[in-house]
DNA sequence: GTCTATATCGCGATAGAC
DNA sequence: GTCTATCGCGATATAGAC
């Protein structure tokens, strides 16, 4: 028991890889067996296919994700924490960038990780406009002028936030932590119109 | 000669409607060459294999794409043209979705699409900032205050542009105008500040 | 749980007639 | 230019021994 779980993280670490470095539609079952040092027939009593295991990864990234914007320990939103917390996201994204680069079309591939995804997507977003609800609350950042909303502000975010980093695989490094931490520039820029001058920097 | 022309537009457009509906990786040069009313093996007179196929609805793809923003005839940055040529913009990457889903996929897997990509990204995006200094030149906007740049502004709306789709498509209907037409609403909220209160209504 | 062996399938690609 | 026929390959999935 403890022995199949073992080997089941085993086939997803090799399976992250493979896919991260060759895309999952050019990994086999066959690819990921021999990566996680099994036989071909062996990976078939852990996972029925292919898209289980993408499952199975997915559902470790929505986890991770989640974790990081949710209300663990009542912490209160800050301007140090959203920093923070778009930095960490942007390296989760990195760790399981096959997700990011592929997921429209993995979505549409498989029915099952649809609705999952879709559940931890919407549980998500609201996480991040209650956060600036709780920005603008306790005046850290001030509210728009109508029609533009504190919601239409978190969309950009999010657009940012799962845009970036396929942006930076066209465009440039995308590990080069300097240019992925442009994405926290580029939330500071559409945020600045509501901040005091400094607030962005002094609250480190 | 003609009729060759005619043939590889038929297999052309048989591709997209099939990339489209079931993505390219699920679709076969098989499937393809019997959406078109073809042989297998003729097929491959016209195209070496499926990524040429790919390359060639790029290309269609990326030139539809800068005629849209390009300074045809002279003419001058004005909001109007800004919402205008959104809408067509989101309505191209919508007749072309299977690239704007795996785009990053497919450019990863073929070194040749990469190279005309970029290089047609790069001319594009350009086209996009020196569009925001037209209208900032105009007085149609105000400049944002230093360190946020209006490259700033035009990368933000461009993430919005090219992830706005993919949003959709996970958490709606990406077809229906009226949720199309939000992509817009977001731009005009990241341009809001800089903008006089009725300004984007106005000059419609 | 893990292996080897194998069955089935469909894709990519070419040859050669018309 | 278009067809039919076909080969080789590798992927998925299962069977059955250990």
């Amino acid at each position: 028991m403890a022995k199949t779980a073992q080997t089941r993280a085993r086939i997803l670490d090799a399976a992250l890889a493979l896919f991260n470095e060759r895309g999952t539609a050019a990994v086999s079952t066959n690819h990921v067996a021999a990566a996680a040092g099994l036989s071909p027939g062996n990976l078939y009593y852990h996972y029925a296919d292919k898209q289980e295991i993408i499952r199975a990864l997915h559902h470790r990234y929505a986890a991770a994700h989640e974790a990081l914007w949710g209300t663990g320990g009542g912490q209160r939103a800050s301007l140090a924490r959203l920093r923070e917390n778009l930095a960490r996201s942007m390296e989760l994204s990195w760790q399981y960038r096959f997700l990011e680069r592929e997921l429209v079309a993995l979505l549409r591939a498989d029915e099952l990780l649809a609705a999952a995804h879709r559940a931890a997507y919407q549980r998500r977003l609201s996480q991040w406009v209650a956060f600036g609800e709780q920005l603008a609350d306790d005046g850290l950042i001030r509210r728009p002028a109508p029609p533009v909303t504190i919601a239409d502000l978190a969309t950009t975010a999010w657009l940012i936030g799962t845009g970036w980093l396929p942006f930076l695989e066209i465009t440039g490094d995308p590990h080069d932590p300097v240019q992925v931490a442009r994405a926290g520039d580029l939330v500071r820029a559409v945020l600045a119109p509501y901040l005091d001058r400094t607030a962005w920097e002094e609250e480190s």
